[in-house]
DNA sequence: GTCTATATGCCGATAGAC
DNA sequence: GTCTATCGGCATATAGAC
């Protein structure tokens, strides 16, 4: 890897730590310059204004957040399809907890910056994999649930653990780096949407 | 009502829309001001400074978030509890989205002005609930799930519509506001978690 | 309580040497 | 590619009259 792109990736690294704590107006370029080493001029030669930083760093983080989706396919076993994207997703809040809470944050702003990008690919995407899940609700091997609302259970669930994190130690006491809470997560989340809660 | 305390008021519910789209640092006193209808300094005159400000919008909204939740009780049947409450919180993603949006962003920068206040009474007080749950789980009226997950996902599922209201538009082309889709949401959410997707 | 005017500091961005 | 120096604008906050 040359140099110089060492660099960008640690002016990109520095920017989503700080821009998905502080927010694109709460992050100084100050700051990011310090975290990543680099002066603050030398950043702005590898990006010309502080807004092409945050949409490159939006852009790399969407494709990232994307992928689990893709892996549905029909002819997957549904119950352990759904099973495996729970342990993906939650892998995910563990292992990217800033590009989890900045994408958040970002889609909570209402995207004002990732919108045109964000609606159409999304959008396309999941109407695939609604499709997929209602040919199984057709096929007997799902229950009869709305799929849209099956998807939003799944991503709300598992990214909550990134974005409340601090919520989730202040009530719980730990964090998804536990293993042993990753695991009871995993299991719990696995139950609640699989099984349901009410007594058998 | 005096006519300070309508200012007051007014001026908090500007400051609530603003901060809720924008963040702490992408809002400006100018910004609410104009939306409150009263000058800048004018503003001052009722908040002493712009973090003073913020903190007061966050109090009053804690308030609100907490009050659904203080509802459990153990003589109630769970499964018609966790209906209600998932209903209610439903209610609240419809009908404050900016608390909702707002109380998202500040626990995911880590409540770094609301941490002290936030920490102590959520943890009695879900410390609380969850003692309840346990109960109903002895009592074999709930399957033995882990309390502390299901408090997260009903949380997680219902906040998610006010949230990331952008992508679930971007998605389903629709919001809570339609009464249909409310509908929808609100009896999927509840087959989902009581009933779980696995087919019978 | 409300206004006009203004102080003050930070931060994004540029100029220009090396 | 990287540096030093600096500009210019915006936003918080205050002073002081009414």
């Amino acid at each position: 890897m040359r140099n110089s792109e060492k660099k960008r990736a640690a002016i990109l690294e520095a920017a989503l730590t700080t821009f998905s704590q502080y927010g694109l107006h709460g992050t100084s370029i100050d700051q990011i310059a310090l975290l990543a080493d680099v002066s603050k001029t030398n950043l702005f030669y590898y990006f010309s204004n502080k807004e092409e930083l945050y949409v490159s760093v939006l852009r790399e983080l969407l494709d990232l957040w994307l992928r689990p989706l893709r892996a549905f396919t029909e002819e997957q076993d549904p119950i352990q399809a759904i099973r495996d994207y729970i342990r993906v997703k939650l892998e995910f809040s563990r292992d990217h907890p800033a590009e989890s809470r900045l994408f958040c944050m970002e889609v909570m702003q209402g995207a004002p910056l990732m919108l045109t990008e964000l609606q159409q690919p999304l959008h396309d995407l999941v109407e695939n994999k609604i499709a997929v899940i209602q040919s199984w609700i057709d096929q007997g091997k799902l229950a009869p649930v709305e799929p849209y609302h099956l998807v939003f259970s799944l991503w709300a669930t598992t990214q909550h653990y990134a974005d409340f994190r601090v919520q989730v130690e202040a009530v719980a006491g730990k964090t998804l780096e536990d293993p042993g809470f990753f695991q009871e997560t995993l299991s719990s989340l696995e139950t609640i949407i699989i099984e349901g809660v009410r007594p058998r």
